[in-house]
RNA sequence: GGGGUGUUAGCUCAGUUUGGUUAGAGUGCCUGCCUGUCACGCAGGAGGUCGCGAGUUCGAGCCUCGUACACCCCGCCA
């Protein structure tokens, strides 16, 4: 009976006449009397069924029966419909299905959450009855959008000599990076396996193997408290090359974002993107991960305020800080109120306040005014081309406290005020540094990882580094960042043993402890490694995107809560003691 | 680990101003009527552990303390 199936969202006027048998879901029900209208419902979409139970006795009682997301089989007509009755809000609203048979395959109990309605449901409910919310139409659009981008992408890399390739997902835990998932090996008393972060060294070995283009949409694990663009497990388009440029990588990534793009929206963008640099990016937005679908950018004011009465000022400069502005264009909107609340906010990024002046008639008034002399204003209006009721606020501390505080500050204010574009914005970030400085430990850490290749004309840097100067080492690595979100990064990876033995060293990694760890890769380096690198995106942030949703959660079929629940399967959750023997564990 | 917001009918919310009779609305649900609806309409009805636990009080949805859960943010996420 279901062999010869018809979809509701596929039929229209041209299938006048024609009988069709459909199998789907009640998503509502009209009664009339002697005629009922029931929004019919499958995987493709809505179409109106009509059953007259004037004519049939049968019928009458079987629709008396029939409820919301009973589950049916329905054979009828496709009728078009009388040009008074045409719905022109529905897809299917020329036409309908003049129903002669209804057989109910199951009823339904009435569900907790409505299936038309959009996301105003709170989530815990969602995710408990996650089963109702993915028969809803925006994600179901979602899911479906999501399959689309990973048929595109697996077109569109097949096509460009890239092989799919899986790696293990049970493997060897690092302690570097982010805390691992592990699983207890239980041939293996007290020895545990860790789910991957990323198939980081698997890809690399590939290469060294002579896969020379890889890729795989790979599910990957982090144990790590949990945001609204973040989750224990999610997936990313991860992918290798050898033989590369970084500017080969950026124009074959460019040519796969432009086809997801086109698939989803069915719009062209431009190619190439922009490129910024990290130190570009830091200073004009304060984040390496800037959105430029708008202006407000940050302005250093240091040299202009090297003597200043204003205490703030000049203790932060005298601690070896900077002060940078940020200017919002219309100073009437911005009461006391709303700066009082404004300097609540970069509290929460160690400011330690939120000075500000306001530009009128020509001159600088309110706030901390009084503390600007003549000439340091008549500087500060010429750099920050200061227009009428412009309003100015200063970031005065540590370089990262303000760049953090000014760099959130202004997302804020653009966000509250609705100054972003909806648009989609592409930027490649390049030249990374190699390392961070952690002052407390004393050491460094490798910013992306510690097989990120540095660029050449640093590597004399590497023999003479100090806190000081360890920034300018730049690294071949880079980040691909869509309306201030990175949806991905990568880098030119390191194929010589010596020069990866001295990185490990540097970062405080010694022979043992490198040999421990990835000694396999170490190895494989030494068989002819061909130069490398590769990315890997977030598939689950590009989507969300892409969507204009706010969580990844709604672009994830199944996703977990902040606490890292499944509130459907009720995972995590205690296991027997059985189990726990077996693996000759013992809970504290 | 820390900060914030929220939790009242199946769902979405109001009610907390000033603690005070029987806690409301919309929607959904149930029953009846209705042959062109499409957010169908009309009439009637059922539906509440005010997250949970203490406390203050003659009296708590409302005040206090604790706690659970969800979400957002800082830290964390090579």
């Amino acid at each position: 009976m279901f062999e010869k199936r018809n979809y509701c969202g596929e039929l229209n006027a041209s299938d006048e006449g024609k009988q069709v048998i459909l199998s789907g879901w009640v998503q509502r029900k009209r009664d009339l009397g002697g005629i009922i209208f029931v929004e019919f419902r499958d995987i493709s979409g809505i179409v109106q069924i009509v059953c007259d139970t004037k004519e049939s006795a049968e019928m009458a009682e079987l629709m008396d029966n029939i409820k919301s997301e009973y589950c049916l089989f329905i054979s009828g007509t496709v009728r078009k419909r009388a040009d008074d009755a045409v719905n022109t809000n529905m897809q299917t609203g020329e036409i309908e299905i003049f129903a002669e048979k209804i057989q109910i395959l199951n009823s339904s109990v009435l569900p907790p959450i409505p299936v038309e309605s959009d996301n105003t449901v709170n989530e815990d409910l969602r995710l408990k009855y996650r089963f109702i919310d993915l028969r809803r139409q925006d994600m179901k659009d979602a899911i479906i959008a999501r399959h689309k981008v990973m048929q595109t992408t697996r077109k569109y890399l097949s096509e460009n000599r890239f092989l799919e390739i899986e790696t293990p997902i049970l493997n060897k835990s690092t302690p570097e990076g982010a805390r691992d998932f592990l699983v207890p090996s239980r041939m293996n008393k007290n020895m545990f396996y860790a789910l991957p972060q990323s198939p980081q060294l698997f890809k690399q070995i590939l290469m060294v193997s002579g896969f020379d283009r890889y890729f795989q949409i790979a599910k990957c694990f982090r144990d790590e408290d949990l945001r609204n663009d973040r989750q224990p497990e999610f997936t990313q388009i991860d992918i290798e090359m050898s033989f590369l440029t970084i500017d080969m990588l950026i124009d074959i990534m460019e040519g796969l974002v432009k086809e997801i793009i086109k698939k989803i929206t069915g719009t062209e963008i431009v190619l190439p993107f922009n490129r910024i640099s990290y130190d570009e990016a830091m200073n004009r937005f304060g984040k390496d991960a800037p959105d430029m679908r708008f202006g407000m950018e940050l302005t250093d004011c240091t040299d202009i305020f090297q003597q200043s009465e204003f205490k703030v000022f000049s203790t932060a400069l005298e601690n070896g800080g900077i002060i940078k502005a940020v200017v919002f264009e219309d100073g009437n909107k911005i009461s006391r109120k709303i700066t009082d609340e404004l300097a609540e906010f970069v509290k929460i990024y160690k400011a330690k306040g939120l000075p500000f002046v306001k530009f009128r008639d020509g001159k600088l008034d309110a706030g901390i005014t009084k503390f600007i002399t003549e000439e340091q204003q008549k500087q500060l209006i010429a750099r920050l081309d200061l227009k009428d009721n412009e309003i100015v606020f200063f970031g005065s501390d540590s370089e990262n406290i303000v760049n953090d505080a000014l760099g959130s500050l202004r997302l804020k204010l653009a966000q509250d005020f609705g100054l972003i574009r909806n648009d989609f914005n592409f930027v490649w970030v390049l030249d990374f540094p190699l390392f961070e400085y952690d002052p407390e430990e004393k050491r460094y850490y490798s910013m992306h990882h510690p097989f990120t290749m540095p660029r050449t004309e640093d590597l004399t840097l590497l023999d003479n580094i100090n806190p000081e100067n360890a920034g300018q080492i730049k690294a071949q690595a880079y980040d691909i960042v869509l309306n201030g979100v990175e949806i991905g990064g990568g880098s030119i990876r390191i194929s010589d043993t010596k020069l990866q033995n001295k990185i490990f060293t540097l970062l405080g990694i010694s022979e043992e402890e490198a040999k421990e760890k990835f000694s396999f890769l170490l190895e494989a380096l030494k068989y002819g490694a061909p130069p490398h690198g590769g990315i890997a995106f977030g598939l689950d942030r590009i989507m969300m995107i892409l969507l204009n949703k706010n969580s990844i959660r709604d672009v994830i079929p199944f996703p977990k809560t902040t606490r890292g629940q499944c509130l459907m399967s009720e995972a995590p959750s205690p296991v027997s003691s059985q189990q726990l023997d077996e693996l000759s564990i013992k809970i504290k």
